[in-house]
DNA sequence: TTAGGGCTATAA
DNA sequence: TTATAGCCCTAA
């Protein structure tokens, strides 16, 4: 005897609804008679005749848009009633990451009651929520966009959500931030909200304005906004509603301590930190520095690399010093302690391995007598990248085109701010001794050295580096290939090695 | 209101 | 036949 089949989604709305079976092929394409303007979202309470459940209806493959394929079907009843499936637009998507990038992940309602955001009228927050969980967690063959890099994109900023299952990390400004700081101000006064029952404008109870006609496949109008008092908190309106965007959007994790490619892990670039909790990362500075990588340099990871990350690949690097203390500088270096040069980063090494020529000179080519201005390190600015119909990166638009303090070199050939380097000397942290050198004995009661000039001199003769040593053997840890990375290897005391 | 598991129509 | 996208359901 054959195991009693579970019932079936037909087989619950038939008890649901005590309606005859439905025909087996297609039993579920019932047109959404929801539509602008019936129930709330979500709630899949959408009313639909009883005889419409028999409805053949079209084929539905046809995703441009189906805004127009479902003519109003007057609600009668309060049966559950499955909705037809509406294929997503790319245009939805597209509205989608704008929402996301707007109110971060989670902030659903928010990014449906956007006007400016364009989506079908039968779209819920769920809707929303579902195609996200595609677009990021679930890759399709058939799929023509790029899997979204999930832990690229905030988190929605809820101080009382319902439940938080997942981290939230708070942004950069809640809801109290000022109006104008978003990207379109007029989201922060939602016209609709999700449910009917708010929609106080006479436009309609649809949580979204109905599409206007003959608008097949383009973003629907924007809802009329109100023209008094356009940045006024509606009186009644709900806590994502006063949420508001979100400006300037804030990755998540920082970026890892080594490049793909580098490291005991080499050639596996795996991304453990989108698990982890994220840092509180605050400042749009911050989002400078904190800019995620491409998970293995293909076309499935976002972001893609977006125009402004290019200035950063400048062959200037450290900042020059000001010319006005050349002379000063020199006069140091002349008594200066000479270390051997610092080991290179993993970060030097890739300018080769990302196809941009390797510098040349200890410079890189640039005059320290005219060291040229931050601002002619940046290239020009370009229009987005784009693919396959997709913005660029999501989050990196609407960031300031102001340059970080300290460029430094993308180890995934994108932008990767490094943090500002510590205090140094011409370059040089203050090193540990050299392998083998030994204090002298403490003669005395003497306090540690401050300062770098006031650590004491080796001894007569000095160790000197070995010409056989490897850089990348040399045990000092936190240096950065600079200047200096290039440069004739030094003896400690200043004289070559042989 | 959201997150996540589950179901199923549908395309490959 | 299989894998996926869209939708449903439910807990929190």
């Amino acid at each position: 005897m054959p195991p009693t089949p579970r019932p079936t989604r037909a087989d619950r709305t038939r008890a649901a609804t005590g309606t005859v079976a439905a025909p087996p092929s297609r039993s579920r394409a019932v047109p959404a008679s929801s539509l602008s303007g019936t129930s709330s979202a979500g709630t899949s309470s959408e009313g639909a005749p009883a005889g419409t459940l028999a409805d053949p209806l079209t084929g539905t493959t046809n995703n441009i848009d189906n805004n127009n394929n479902d003519t109003a079907i007057p609600a009668v009843g309060t049966q559950a009633r499955p909705r037809q499936r509406k294929p997503w637009t790319e245009i939805e998507v597209e509205a989608l990451l704008q929402g996301v990038k707007k109110y971060g992940i989670g902030g659903w309602v928010s990014i449906l009651s956007d006007p400016d955001l364009a989506f079908d009228a039968r779209r819920t927050s769920v809707d929303l929520k579902d195609k996200w969980r595609v677009l990021t967690t679930r890759r399709s063959r058939r799929s023509k966009g790029p899997l979204i890099d999930f832990a690229s994109l905030p988190r929605a900023y809820k101080p009382h959500g319902a439940r938080a299952r997942a981290p939230r990390l708070p942004l950069t400004e809640p809801e109290d931030a000022p109006a104008g700081t978003g990207p379109t101000n007029s989201a922060a006064t939602p016209a609709a909200s999700g449910s009917a029952s708010a929609s106080s404008n006479g436009a309609g109870p649809a949580p979204r304005a109905a599409p206007a006609a003959g608008t097949t496949g383009q973003p629907r109008a924007a809802a009329p906004a109100p023209a008094a008092e356009p940045h006024a908190a509606p009186a009644h309106t709900t806590a994502a509603q006063h949420r508001g965007p979100v400006d300037p959007p804030v990755p998540w994790p920082a970026a890892p301590a080594l490049p793909c490619g580098s490291g005991p892990r080499s050639g596996s670039c795996s991304r453990t930190h989108a698990s982890r909790s994220p840092p509180a990362i605050a400042t749009a500075a911050d989002a400078h520095r904190t800019r995620p990588h491409l998970r293995d340099g293909s076309d499935r990871a976002w972001p893609y690399p977006s125009s402004r990350d290019t200035w950063a690949v400048h062959p200037y690097w450290p900042p020059p010093p000001h010319a006005s203390s050349a002379a000063a500088a020199a006069a140091r270096a002349a008594r200066a302690y000479h270390y051997p040069p610092p080991p290179p980063s993993p970060y030097a090494a890739y300018p080769g391995a990302y196809g941009i020529p390797p510098p040349t000179s200890p410079h890189d080519g640039y005059d320290v007598a005219r060291p040229p201005r931050l601002s002619a390190m940046r290239p020009p600015r370009r229009a987005p990248d784009h693919h396959h119909g997709y913005p660029g990166s999501p989050i990196e638009h609407d960031l300031p085109h102001t340059p970080p303090l300290y460029p430094f070199f993308d180890p995934y050939a994108y932008s990767y701010y490094a943090p500002p380097p510590p205090p140094h000397h011409h370059g040089y942290p203050v090193p540990p001794p050299p392998a083998g050198y030994r204090a002298p004995a403490p003669v005395g009661v003497r306090s540690p050295p401050e300062s770098f000039w006031e650590y004491p001199a080796y001894p007569a003769g000095g160790p000197r580096m070995l010409a056989s040593a490897s850089p990348t053997e040399w045990p000092v840890p936190g240096w950065r290939g600079g200047e200096h990375a290039h440069a004739d290897r030094m003896s400690v005391d200043g004289g070559r090695v042989a």
